[in-house]
DNA sequence: AACTTGACGGTCA
DNA sequence: ATGACCGCCAAGT
């Protein structure tokens, strides 16, 4: 079993419990499981999380200034986007206007 | 086997 | 406020 493996999986259950209507961030999901800095290997998890088992709500997660930067991953360029505005964001040229009002961060919400 | 890239983020100039 | 740099490390070339 890959070491990297329990990593990816552990990144899709923080994202799992984001409440529909909040977001994270890949930085915040990465100081949560204890790897700070490691901020792209949850990006890259994200890229594979289409192969976990469970769904997993990649629209929540975007970068720390609230910008939609994984929106190409998605089936469209405007999916991602639908997706939160349907949760109540306001999005604008890809920036979640209404970020920080939406931030929801994991180390605050499922313990330090 | 070596080098580059990347859904990132913090620091320093 | 803006931009360059560096660390993180898996995957792709």
């Amino acid at each position: 079993m890959k070491t990297t493996e329990g990593f990816f999986i552990r990144v899709y259950e923080v994202v799992r419990q984001i409440p529909s209507g909040r977001v994270t961030s890949y930085g915040a999901i990465a100081r949560f499981l204890g790897a700070p800095g490691a901020a792209r290997m949850v990006g890259w998890a994200m890229n594979q999380s289409h192969t976990h088992e469970a769904y997993v709500p990649a629209h929540r997660v975007v970068n720390r200034n609230g910008l939609l930067t994984g929106k190409h991953h998605f089936g469209g360029v405007n999916l991602m986007q639908e997706l939160l505005e349907n949760e109540g964001a306001i999005i604008d040229h890809n920036q979640i206007l209404n970020f920080r009002e939406m931030f929801w961060d994991p180390v605050e919400e499922l313990g330090l």
